[in-house]
DNA sequence: GCAAAGTACATTGCATTGCTATGTACTATG
DNA sequence: CATAGTACATAGCAATGCAATGTACTTTGC
């Protein structure tokens, strides 16, 4: 077996949380829903989210008060589920970044040592 | 439910994948076996292996060729079952490193944007 | 001398989560 | 008027971190 097919499995294992961290984020600059997220997403960071993983991802948040929605329809298109990060969400995202530049840093203290 | 309970669920899931990451690490710069893995880590990265994560996990490395192992007993203490890198683990590795540091910075433009 | 803590490996079962596949419904385009 | 795009949703699978538990040997402190 290869290395690529080994990619394969470990790069979703490698996201898990990760996403959560990003929506966290990216919904930290304003309201938006999650068609938008997945295509701004994956133009800013080139993770390509799928459906089947952002909206039970999104539900979550809503469901631990990470963020709220609400739904909003206009004279044209389908309607859209707008998601806004509550306070609990910041307060989390806060907690979140510091986990991630902690280990950004030991990471980089075992890459320095090789 | 506050943001701390929010971590100790998130913490868990952001680290799936990167421990398999850090012990590839670590084995790059030589050869090691569970307990002192498990206590180097702790030391220089601030995260604690579970027991129950790293055997299975090493066992995992195992069986994708990515490291290979070797009991050794001395006159005295507990056998010790040392784990080496694999060629393949060192190609994987490298393919790891360069997907953690596209992901460091998609997150370092999220975070600008704030 | 002996209990407690430390060293060292291992397994079972649970909970969580990313992803594929599939479905619904509306809209814009060629 | 068919194709591609927009937009949300769910069921079921596979992978993995972790608590709990077990075994066995060794060192340390009282």
């Amino acid at each position: 077996m290869g290395s690529d097919k080994i990619m394969e499995r470990w790069v979703p294992q490698f996201r898990k949380g990760l996403l959560e961290f990003i929506i966290l984020l990216r919904l930290q600059q304003g309201h938006s829903y999650g068609y938008e997220l997945a295509m701004q997403i994956k133009d800013v960071t080139m993770i390509e989210v799928a459906e089947g993983t952002l909206y039970p991802l999104l539900n979550r948040l809503k469901r631990d008060g990470l963020v709220v929605s609400e739904w909003q329809t206009a004279d044209v298109g389908t309607p859209r589920k707008y998601y806004q990060i509550t306070s609990l969400g910041l307060e989390t995202l806060a907690k979140m970044k510091n986990t991630w530049t902690e280990t950004h840093n030991s990471i980089l203290n075992l890459v320095m040592q090789s």
